[in-house]
DNA sequence: AAAATATACGTTATAATGTAACATTACTAT
DNA sequence: ATAGTAATGTTACATTATAACGTATATTTT
């Protein structure tokens, strides 16, 4: 079974990694936006698995590079990172993961495997859809979403059923 | 506009809170379930208005109350409540806020004023239903859920526009 | 009712996550 | 080259949450 959302281990992450490092490239220079060799490095190190990263791992590893690193050193890639859609907070977790689909301005539904940790992002129209629909019928204007559901993946439940 | 999502301040909070007391009671005492008089002030608290109150907001409360309350006080009892579904968290503020259905087994959807910073809870099944169904085509086993949509309610944007 | 057991709470210490404020460096544009 | 802006370094601290162990209170068993 091939599942690109949840894949396994033997996935060549290279592809997954350098393909969002180029569309981040691509995608900073043609807003003017300066794709630092720190940003860089944060977006490659969020990008490390699928799995969502906390920040302070982030940190641990940049030092360990050699990097002179604090709290804020990370938390401002990760701001300037989330605020041009190239990676997505997931709340339930304090941890960040990187934008499937970077670019298109999108609301993000994530399901997160308590098994292998890894954080599949979907876009389905129709959950987005009736959001909107609630929010018409409250009068509500939607500025942001957080969604994310949590399980158990096919691959885990196979896993564990020995 | 009467709005029982959203209420202004002059509905009568005391209901709101009698009744969530009320079910609780019902609901620990059909349960075997010991509503302890710190849990049930701490519910209490939750339930002083719409708002998702932070647990140290609840802990500062209780010490000034005379009790005598640290961190792991309000934790236990905030985790109680959750266990049995009295509360929700909201992963997205770090905060708690009073289910507004308790007793019965659900998966429940937020939406969150920026103004007000009133929780309104909803229970959309084309929601569920929209989740249930990309989690069938994944193959995905759903634990729990996070559903929470930011924005601005009707009252404070019709404030908002002077 | 007394002892045994389990549950809840008190207490201290600390972990994990995130931010404010200001100094310094590096890039950009004239 | 120089001024202006943006990014990063640095120190200090705020906020949220949990681990570990002792004490008290309730519940069950005898």
């Amino acid at each position: 079974m091939t599942d690109k959302l949840f894949p396994d281990r033997r996935h060549d992450h290279t592809v997954c990694r350098q393909q969002a490092l180029h569309q981040a490239e691509n995608y900073c220079h043609r807003h003017g936006l300066r794709l630092t060799t720190l940003r860089r490095r944060v977006l490659e190190l969020v990008w490390a698995d699928h799995q969502p990263v906390g920040a302070y791992d982030l940190l641990e590893k940049l030092v360990s590079e050699g990097r002179k690193a604090a709290p804020p050193t990370v938390y401002r890639s990760l701001d300037f990172l989330m605020q041009h859609g190239l990676i997505h907070r997931i709340a339930s977790l304090n941890a960040y993961v990187g934008c499937s689909h970077p670019g298109r301005d999108h609301a993000a539904q994530f399901f997160i495997c308590d098994g292998c940790g890894q954080a599949a992002e979907i876009g389905d129209p129709s959950i987005d859809s009736a959001i909107a629909r609630d929010a018409k019928a409250l009068g509500f204007s939607v500025d942001r979403q957080t969604i994310e559901v949590s399980g158990t993946c096919a691959r885990c439940q196979a896993a564990g059923e020995t």
